[in-house]
DNA sequence: ATAAAACCTGTAGTAACTACAGGTTCAAGT
DNA sequence: ACTTGAACCTGTAGTTACTACAGGTTTTAT
């Protein structure tokens, strides 16, 4: 009696279902060297199993985080030669918290501005010529 | 007497200073369309006037605040053609500022994430083979 | 007059995919 | 066995919003 969930071999549609990638996703990821080149059927077809659909899965969810392909590169380089540290990957994780960080502050600043900005606007029937939205917009930073 | 701050004519390279955008930009934003065609030297070079500075001011400062090219063209519209109303702006204003919120949100959902993940990591001197952030870029969504 | 700074055009590169065109292979049904 | 449609193949071009050249011309300051 074989395991229920543990699938044998995938062609990319199946890897690109299980790992909510798009296939020409898969591909690509194949041509920048973060996926490895896969085996073939005799067609021609890509034949995977287990471990590329975790490392792919590992490539998506890293992504999802927010970590760009350069640095997923470098996650993959910590799995994939040995002796490094979780340390190390700590310190990845922990600077990547920190970009974060600073994007949700520039993005509340941001925030902030645009709603000042909608909420001096007078409303529906006031043409362009007095709207504070469009003068905010238009005033130099340089002078005062 | 001259007024001080008010100059008659820019060439685009202080157009770029006065509105913090590279030379580069500027002739970008006048071959998609956003910055009119300017008046030339006889040698060929561009020459701007304050209208045009204040345009790409605008331009810059709409894409500060996170619109995109197409939406500052949408906002711009409002300006160059007669018979909008604030009504109009503040609309795109506030679509604008729950777009952000929405990032806000995700990224806030990311940061939390990666916290949690970097917390669960033992530290220094602990090998990769039981490092809890890379097992947990490796667990496959799809098996609870 | 000359030299350096600023400008010109046009093309290619960046990030991270996504979309297509035009063809081949696989799997299922008859 | 045969057919048909889905899924796959490669390679190239498009996306967004710039940025960076290369190789040449004009302006400006001495």
């Amino acid at each position: 009696m074989q395991e229920h969930s543990a699938k044998a071999a995938f062609s990319v549609g199946e890897l690109a279902r299980a790992s909510q990638c798009k296939i020409e996703t898969v591909r690509y990821y194949e041509k920048i060297g973060l996926m490895p080149t896969p085996q073939r059927t005799e067609g021609g077809h890509r034949i995977y199993k287990q471990p590329e659909l975790k490392r792919l899965i590992f490539i998506r969810r890293s992504r999802d985080l927010g970590f760009s392909v350069a640095q997923v590169r470098d996650l993959l380089r910590f799995v994939d030669e040995p002796n490094h540290t979780c340390g190390e990957v700590k310190t990845l994780t922990l600077a990547q918290s920190e970009e974060v960080q600073r994007k949700i502050d520039d993005l509340q600043r941001l925030h902030k501005a645009l709603l000042e900005m909608a909420d001096r606007c007078k409303g529906e029937n006031y043409s362009l010529e007095q709207c504070p939205i469009i003068d905010a917009l238009f005033e130099d930073p340089n002078e005062q």
